[in-house]
DNA sequence: CGGGATATAGGGGAATCCCCGATATTCAAT
DNA sequence: ATTGAATATCGGGGATTCCCCTATATCCCG
């Protein structure tokens, strides 16, 4: 049985180029397309697909957004994310909006049919190039998509903000009046917590969450 | 005579979708592609393609580096610019850069065949959602559109997004095929120059100036 | 043609990163 | 009440990086 899928993305020539694929892969029929949340929950409403390819970044009405209300409304239509975003804040916000499926749009087509391919047969996917622990931590951390800061010890925020504004160990350890040691274990674990392995991930991981800003 | 393609974004997906597109169109040949631009550059040396279709946002090496670059040594080389961002000032660089034409991700398949067409016959193109006007008046008023970054040599800019990247020293000097310490001499130049002495610093600074931007 | 700016690279010591393990304390669950 | 997991605190040690110096070749501009 051919499934109907929704193809939503706010890129035109991206929309195009993933109707090109699919009309390669057996067993699919894209129905329909737009570029907006609103028009995907109009189109969704009419065309009652069964699986929605849904971009995260959406103008309008966000992708999570949208995927919350079609799980409400409509609970047997399946959702696949695509995401420009690994950072497993988003994922976890993503599958908690019940999404079954999340993939980055840096995977090859193979991991596209294998992620249709999974999501339709009821089984969910998620993307080889994502750690499934980490975004395990994230949902267990953060129930209702708060901020993401929340899965941090009060610690490990105060040592994330002031390694984000450019203090180095010496300076963080003098502050805080401990060891240079044991700012280096709490960096490493909130390391571990986040998912991201080096400075520069960190600062902008605190700007977008809004511990710091970019300016000066 | 048919036209030999170098496709160059940083989403596979994308670029697969790309590929799939242009197979429907007669005298295009998509002869490599890859993700980040400092691989760019190795294609082009390596397969002098005719055309670049190249992501103005890019892991490594920025379109727009890759585009004056390309400029300097193969000026036979057309470069059509494939972005998200209708801003005049993105357009306003690309073109200043050397690109010959500028696309939105946001276009019809249609507008894409003809950007193709107008740029290989040797004519610019611009996105018809795109206001000329506005742009021309961007390049007027801002001559050498200079932003914090015109102080930087090409190569400290290059190292500077690496390093906002996250890449370590050694990282950055295997992709560039450089030794470490010739890296940590630019990157103490640069640092130098801007007046930033840490690595969080160069971050926010780099997303400031649009160099990244703070999502994953 | 000379001189500044750029790109390259090495020496060496201090600081750091990153892997280990160790010890309290606190707090929740049994 | 006791146990156990999470938190916060440190140390050893080797690899890496940071940051000070110097040095060369090239390139472009005046």
């Amino acid at each position: 049985m051919i499934k109907r899928i929704l193809l939503v993305d706010d890129h035109s020539l991206m929309r195009a180029g993933i109707r090109a694929l699919l009309d390669e892969l057996d067993g699919f029929e894209v129905i329909g397309e737009c570029g907006n949340g609103l028009e995907a929950m109009d189109l969704v409403r009419r065309e009652a697909p069964d699986l929605l390819l849904l971009d995260i970044s959406l103008p309008g009405l966000n992708g999570l957004e949208v995927v919350q209300q079609v799980g409400k409304s409509y609970p047997d239509i399946r959702v696949l994310m695509l995401s420009m975003h690994a950072g497993p804040e988003y994922v976890a916000r993503a599958l908690g909006s019940g999404a079954s499926g999340y993939l980055l749009k840096d995977s090859a087509f193979d991991e596209l049919a294998a992620a249709l391919q999974a999501v339709c047969s009821g089984r969910d996917y998620l993307c080889s190039a994502i750690d499934s622990a980490t975004v395990q931590r994230f949902i267990e951390g953060v129930p209702n998509g708060h901020s993401a800061l929340e899965i941090l010890t009060p610690r490990q925020r105060q040592i994330l903000q002031l390694i984000a504004e450019g203090c180095g160990p010496s300076e963080i350890a003098a502050n805080l009046k401990v060891s240079v040691k044991t700012v280096e274990a709490h960096r490493a674990q909130l390391m571990e917590r986040l998912g991201i392995h080096h400075v520069p991930g960190l600062v902008r991981f605190a700007i977008r969450v809004g511990m710091i800003s970019s300016e000066a």
